[in-house]
DNA sequence: CTTAAGTTGAAACCCAGTTGCAATAGATTA
DNA sequence: TAATCTATTGCAACTGGGTTTCAACTTAAG
């Protein structure tokens, strides 16, 4: 389930840098594994990797950059309805938010972008008069391919 | 934040009882806890609810009960975007699908329902062939009240 | 009333994530 | 370039929601 690679490496790197942040070596590294994954990450994994980069790199520490870079809405944190125990997620913040799509069957995690779910927003800001920070719509069910092989 | 009272009390012990599953006392006890509840309860208040009604119930039996009505589609499991630590929250599984929004400033949970979100879960079904057994949207954001006494 | 299978409670356990604190290392200033 | 100030790190201990194991107990069926 690759992700659409559409921002030039090294973004967040700068964003956290301009907001007055230390670049330290380990967020350097934790930011690479972030903004070139392929597939959603989560905790456990992103220590994995990064500390092929280097291999002293704490848990703690990617905890840490993990959600300083959620309160700084650089990344967004993902339940994925919950289908690999408590787990969460990581992405990175896309320019247009998108729906996560999780088959229960074979585990695959599907993406779509619609306007409609940008209408949606809209219509939450207008109606409800809520000013939205995040979004996130998670939608559990079964994929073309399991639906097709059964 | 009251949950509007639509279902008769004891749809959700039929409903168990009409798919062969045994009913216990603990298990009614439950029942009545999550299905009178006027707003989100996580497990642990579950729990502090069921034992006035019946001091010997313990937090296995609430885990179990609840994974169980989860896995029957009866009652639905939120995150509430994580506001309060990793809790999950259960309320009883609405006839129409709503919007949960989450004020990050005072933590109030509303709720909306919307014929766009109905449409959204349409398109997604059609065009990308996914059979939805579960959705869940949550937003973060800042209510209208929290907006304006800034 | 018997019985077999489903359910419970208690204790131990698991594991993702957090906290406290001393040591370290970015960034800033001179 | 060196001194300094303060954010950040790593480690170890901890927290807390949730799970597992298993013997004892109920429920529903016969």
């Amino acid at each position: 389930m690759p992700l659409p690679q559409t921002e030039a490496p090294g973004r967040l790197q700068s964003e956290l840098m301009s907001r007055g942040l230390r670049m330290t070596h380990q967020r350097r590294t934790i930011l690479t594994v972030v903004e070139t994954a392929k597939q959603h990450l989560d905790a456990a994994q992103i220590l994995r990797q990064a500390r092929r980069l280097d291999p002293g790199i704490d848990r703690v520490t990617v905890y840490r950059t993990l959600s300083l870079l959620k309160r700084h809405g650089l990344i967004d944190e993902l339940d994925l309805m919950h289908m690999q125990g408590e787990k969460h997620f990581y992405e990175r913040r896309p320019q247009r938010d998108h729906i996560h799509m999780a088959c229960l069957r074979c585990g695959k995690i599907a993406e779509f972008e619609s306007d409609l779910f940008d209408r949606l927003k809209g219509q939450i800001q207008r109606e409800c008069r809520f000013h939205i920070v995040v979004s996130r719509l998670e939608v559990g069910g079964y994929c073309a391919e399991c639906r097709a092989s059964n």
